[in-house]
DNA sequence: ATAGTTCTTTGCGCCAGCGCAAAGAGGAAA
DNA sequence: TTTCCTCTTTGCGCTGGCGCAAAGAACTAT
């Protein structure tokens, strides 16, 4: 089942200028981030790293899928993200360089990832005026979106809240295939349980109900999104 | 009721001085900072901003109270945050000029706050590398707290959640008093249960049952916290 | 194959918290 | 003082969603 062949660097070019963060970096430059970065291979269900640890290095997914997660004192998980190749994930000690990480990063499959030093991070970013910039940028968006999140738990119902997970999850790593759109990961009932505040036994049972209708098709761990409309009224509360 | 006696610019000084934003300001650059924004004052439930205005501005409360909060398509409110002297808010349009802001800036009485055009704004930082920074920081700051709020939403009980909200708003604006901890600003039980995603009569209910037992002492848009330590074994699950 | 593990489904009973309704209480304004 | 408005309290009934339990299904390892 491992696939822990490490990609070559030449191979992480293409997927460092995909992402956000390094948009307006030369080739040139580019390569200079990418010797300065340290390759981690991660089998599936193992830490990047865990709550709790010092947060010494930013990565960014370079292959596979992270959950960044939080246990509560009594143990349950809630699953703050999902994190996708081109992604940049723990860049808490960037700006408080004695943090511990506040969440944990756990490969929900083998993944891979491009890890730098804080401070040598912070070195690279200096004479790039704009990078600061963009990343503020992205944590503008990423408060955003905690925002709305936070409204959603806060004032919807616990089926507005599912079908909106799907729909999220789907905006980020939706494939089309024959029957409708695949959520493109390992997706348990428990694991969108813990994204949306409920328990697996609501999320079988809504799972249940939706297919019954053709809204979905699910298999063990698998979501396709047949069809997306109606996942949307359901968000909207226009269905009951 | 109202004191509409607007604040002179001298007052202002040592206001700025203490917010985070401006920690490492030297006396001339806060003048310099100070000159540049708009003095704006608001009455008690007007809004320096409404959800869907476009980000042009962004604020440092330098008196009063304001209240961040959005609204859902169906009406109900949900109050993120609670903002007081010397606070940033609105910052969004910084790094985005084209966003709207995504959430309301409502005074919760009689407020004043000075405004830069994030053009302006964005000019006075850019001769400041550390200012991107430190805004960085609040940002990561913040997202942490939120993180840490939609995991209480999403896993614990309404008790505790509210039990939560008082100790967080006592450290924000407590004020000692002759019988405990005033929470300083005026508090609704709607306005409580619209930061912890409950109702106004779950509010009221676990209010006279805390009070029965003597842990606070409530009026009218009032909460005196009595003991603080057993609203901490609320939150910790270990009173019912 | 076979056994073991993990994930999923669904019946059943229960209760925390919602929300209406109606009465009461506190302030503000005239 | 009286009126008006807003905020608060509490009884009552209801229900969405929780969580146990137990059976079934799918995948993995030997």
């Amino acid at each position: 089942m491992s696939k822990l062949s490490v990609l070559p660097k030449a191979d992480l070019l293409p997927i460092l200028s995909r992402a956000a963060l390094f948009r307006d970096f030369s080739p040139g430059e580019l390569i200079e981030v990418l010797e300065a970065g340290q390759p981690r291979c991660i089998e599936e269900s193992s830490f990047f790293f865990q709550q709790g640890d010092p947060a010494s290095r930013l990565y960014v997914l370079t292959d596979g899928r992270v959950r960044l997660s939080q246990v509560t004192v009594d143990g349950q998980q809630v699953i703050l993200r999902v994190i996708v190749p081109g992604q940049m994930f723990g860049a808490i000690g960037l700006t408080q360089p004695e943090a511990l990480y506040p969440v944990s990063a756990e490969a929900s499959e083998d993944s891979q990832a491009l890890a730098w030093e804080t401070g040598v991070f912070r070195r690279l970013c200096e004479n790039r005026p704009g990078v600061s910039f963009d990343l503020m940028g992205m944590m503008t968006s990423y408060i955003q979106e905690m925002q709305d999140r936070y409204r959603e738990l806060a004032t919807e119902r616990t089926e507005q809240r599912v079908a909106r997970a799907l729909l999220r999850l789907a905006a980020q790593l939706g494939r089309k295939v024959e029957e409708g759109v695949l959520v493109d990961m390992a997706l348990s009932r428990q694991s969108l349980a813990e994204m949306t505040g409920t328990t697996l036994y609501t999320v079988s049972r809504l799972f249940s109900k939706w297919e019954r209708r053709g809204v979905i098709q699910t298999g063990r761990e698998r979501v396709v999104i047949v069809k997306p409309h109606d996942l949307v009224q359901i968000v909207e509360g226009l269905a009951e």
